[in-house]
DNA sequence: TATGAATGAGTTTTCATTCAT
DNA sequence: TATGAATGAAAACTCATTCAT
């Protein structure tokens, strides 16, 4: 029954429930490995240091859904219904990784400072592509011109990254739910008023 | 020259500076007395704990906006006008305090666990003023029923509370101009469609 | 019957105690603080570092060498009888000092940079002041004007570093005994050969 | 262009120039086999230790040292002449093997207790060989006999074992000029004074 | 009202060494 | 002959907090 997993994946899943639970400086390199049933110096044969962790947590999660992310913006049909699949599928996943998303929005500030610029640029290169969806669908015409895509974008994943203030696996709303009135409230505030299309 | 206000108001203005340049964890206690040119002792004659910085710091501006957001409720007219008035005010001292907001979200997990009670209570009785205010906007039929207003407000304050992620004073948006342009945003996504009411 | 010198010299003295017996390396900090009856807390409020414990040791020192030196060096009478004289005595002060002298020299490579740099420059203070005597001396045509004065300091020295190789409190020869013989051979293998001058 | 000395032979040369830069506990065996392009288990399959390198890097040093000393020393003619060619000769092999040498003295007192003993023997043997030229030439009478034997063999190793205090190979001096500086200033220091034969 | 010396428990990290392969 | 994952013990240092003054 023991966990099979390598080492290193083990170590990982094990840090991101004990940071969620009890935060990042919270958490002591001793407490990770002795709930993953080894040594500290197994540890640090594969992350080497205790941010290693912080910075791997977040850059899996974030490879995930910078490729999933591209492939519904490279997909046919209206900007719009691309980024509303994309939306959705952004909240389902991070509803799926909550523990992963949350530490490290509230942590991220301690990482040293060459690892926090290697995680915005593979940040930015999520938000841009993003943003991308969003000029789309303000050049064919459906959501209003006015608003700056890139405020546009931060405006939606504040309310992504800080779904874990308020959202519980056992309270009303399951993932699906949360995406499709989130990004029902976001479309409807992006589109065109008066253009026909129905709120979702 | 020197700073001339009570050494309490002092102590939390250093601290609310070093915990958002290097975390709350990040920041010693030594290094806040040091910065506020006072030694230890003085500190805790005013505060029992390096946590009480960190409660005070949010406590207080939370009370703050409690207070504006009730005198925005209290008025008269729509709810929809009601609120965008408390929802672009909010943005306001948001970025005007932009330093405690971040402090207060990234950290409030180290809290220990009463004073973290304490500071949910005060927050719910804030979001149940601002829910108050769509649901009635709801039973006015001026937001859309479909959508449930506790989500709502978790939308929109999630957007609120990470605005320190990207917004700079130095960018080219002000805060006023963040203000209208999220909660025209997030209006708009309340709103009935067809209501032909104009997107701000 | 406690110890009542200040703790910081309390710190010095069995951190000089320690390293001669162990080595620099070879001691940890824990030994030091529970040989001086004091927690960690109570020495790094008066150490930065362990290394300081080490650049403080020879730092005084050489203070201590250095001031006698200018005395001996500002005396009257010919510079052959200043230089016996201070060689004599500073063959004196660092039997007296051994363990100071010896821990000093065998790890102060372990210093950081800027502390090594710091040290190496009294020192050289220290080796100039002892080459004018031995330049002057030249000068008076007393010593061989051959050998560089440079070499003629490190000559010396070499031998006085290395006492602690073999000089022992219990051995047959006193520090006085050390100093007669040490600077006899110096200075006739320094002196201009035929000038009938006896050694000493 | 690879190092085509058998392995042995390659991590001692490594490892004497790391522990020349950073010092023997400064240095760790990873950096040592990392730097020959080995892995641990290949240097443990050779030394049984970290210390066995110390050890060794003296030893065959000393080896081939007390080798030439008892070359010169069984050669024929005054005993000042044998004495001279083999200090001469000590102080060039010396500077050729700096590092060796530098690293024992600094280090030695980190050799756990049996290998400090063995190295004292090996090294006290030198000693004695050298001690009986000096005796040699006391009892010819080209020595003052005033001096103990032992204290002028210390008084000449003291200034050799801190040549890597001063020297450098990109200095004024070379290693033959050293030489002879040294051991002029050393033969004059021990020769009977008024006898008439020239410093060197 | 404030000082600053001292505590004690804790932190991350390092490292020589072992051993199954 | 060599690998490299893993151990276990210890290292230097930090820090919130207390307390006699």
């Amino acid at each position: 029954m023991a966990d099979e997993r390598p080492l290193p994946e083990r170590l990982l899943a094990v840090a991101t429930r004990l940071f969620a639970e009890n935060g990042y400086e919270g958490t002591s390199v001793q407490e990770i490995v002795r709930a993953a049933g080894v040594t500290k110096g197994a540890m640090y044969h594969y992350f080497a240091a205790k941010d290693d962790l912080l910075y791997e947590i977040y850059h899996r999660l974030l490879a995930l859904q910078t490729d999933r992310l591209r492939r519904f913006a490279g997909g046919t049909g209206p900007a719009e219904e691309r980024l509303r699949a994309a939306a959705v599928d952004v909240i389902e996943t991070s509803i799926a990784h909550l523990d992963e998303l949350t530490v490290f929005f509230r942590s991220m500030h301690l990482l040293p400072a060459e690892k926090q610029k290697a995680v915005r640029a593979e940040r930015r290169r999520y938000h841009e592509c993003f943003r991308a969806l969003v000029e789309e669908g303000q050049r064919e015409g459906t959501f209003r011109p006015g608003v700056p895509a890139d405020l546009a974008v931060n405006f939606f994943f504040g309310a992504v990254h800080q779904l874990s203030t308020w959202w519980h696996p056992d309270g009303p709303l399951d993932a699906g739910a949360v995406g499709d009135y989130y990004v029902g409230l976001y479309l409807d505030g992006l589109r065109e008023p008066g253009d026909g299309s129905p709120g979702r």
